[in-house]
DNA sequence: TGAAAATGTGACGAATCGTCACTCTATGAC
DNA sequence: GTCATAGAGTGACGATTCGTCACATTTTCA
């Protein structure tokens, strides 16, 4: 019987739609004004039902970062096709988690706050599981760059130090930068260079640390900088 | 008239009473459980005078975080007296940051959130300002450290990059990777090495990667590691 | 067609926020 | 010592929001 899989379909449908609505209300009032009640008058449902989709309203704040997830593992799944070398790939990848922060700056907050145990304690265990593999995945696209590098001789780890150390690293490096640049008029008194370059300045540093082949001062990162910006910035959604 | 002034002592020891009171809660129970009525009962005062020192529930969070600042600044300011070239004392302050979020999850939380938008927005001016002055001077514990680099000849700085660019880009390393490190059981599938050595593989790479002697090459860091840990341990409060 | 199953509802109790009109108390002028 | 006054302290209150659940409505299919 396909009355089955029809009602799995609206539902997922109806999931969908809650999603966005939250969405907005967020981008356009942020994260405080989101309320269960202006979820349900905005999507003509009663609260009951949005209940019946989302255990609570962390859980709806999980579902909004797994979609956002999923968002940069597409853009990191494109970063990978990137034509150039295993660090062009990388920067690539920097740059579209940059792209997406600035573009989204509201739903980044969110993905601060899904790391912390406050929002986790609560959200439902299948959505964190759910986020777990989303996880994954992104994490899986920085590995294979770093598999690359080393598969093509580009770069030699460490003694004692992991694959996943490094895409630790990466992923903090990046992770802590866009966290205080979103908050950068905020901490008065730091002179800093342009936005842009700050990003992979300290990237390339630490790269060149990890002496990843082509060196900063062996290749022209800059450019390959620019070039990634203006591919990636297509692919983010304009709405 | 001293009046003035034994009234002033008062209402800073209140002060410090009700945020000592949050803290309680918050260690005990997470920052979720935090309500203005139970610091009002912990405290055996009313709400209402809770609220003459805190203009909203994000401006006592914002507080609590403030001290967390100031015992930061105070544990950095520490690691500078720290005996070793420019690279220890910068490590040192490293092993700072990691005992201290280490030592006191819940009140990372914290730290993380008053980067968020979302709290800023709700917190009294007054407190915001004073927590950019206490930023301000972390900052410059740091920014003191790489000047004396600079000035000893152990470190030049690449071209068109400011002495805050590389004090971000280590603030960031660390946050980013304490943040991270904080969810690690929730990130799962990561194979790591141990988390101790990791913030300090993390940094020896970004400063090889910036040429700060002596390299991680010429030097045995994972020593200072150990030394300062035990330094700076015996300066967190037990409690 | 109609009984059973699935879906949807919104009034409700509980928790919490932040306010304000008030009571109480310490101060210092006389 | 008395007393008017400033300001410290109170807690009942309205408002908001969460999450629930007993009931209403719709859909399914025999």
């Amino acid at each position: 019987m396909n009355t089955q899989t029809r009602r799995q379909r609206e539902y997922e449908q109806r999931e969908k739609l809650f999603l966005d609505a939250a969405r907005n209300i967020i981008r356009i009032d942020g994260i405080s004004a989101l309320t269960m009640d202006k979820i349900a008058e905005h999507t003509e449902y009663a609260k009951g039902t949005v209940y019946k989709h989302f255990t609570c309203k962390e859980d709806i704040l999980c579902g909004l970062c797994l979609d956002s997830l999923g968002l940069m593992y597409e853009m990191f799944s494109h970063a990978l096709t990137w034509q150039g070398n295993s660090r062009e790939k990388i920067i690539c990848i920097g740059v579209g988690y940059q792209l997406y922060t600035q573009r989204f700056p509201e739903e980044f907050d969110l993905l601060i706050a899904a790391r912390t145990n406050n929002i986790r304690q609560k959200a439902s265990p299948e959505r964190l599981e759910r986020m777990d593999q989303v996880d994954t995945l992104v994490l899986n696209a920085i590995r294979a760059v770093i598999q690359l590098a080393i598969q093509s001789g580009d770069l030699t780890l460490p003694e004692h130090t992991q694959v996943d150390d490094l895409c630790l690293g990466l992923w903090a490096m990046s992770f802590g930068l866009l966290v205080l640049e979103g908050a950068r008029d905020l901490i008065s008194g730091l002179e800093l260079s342009a936005t842009n370059t700050l990003l992979l300045n300290q990237m390339s540093c630490l790269l060149d640390g990890y002496h990843w082949h082509p060196l900063s001062t062996e290749h022209d990162y800059l450019l390959t900088y620019q070039n990634t910006f203006r591919h990636l910035e297509a692919l983010i959604p304009k709405d």
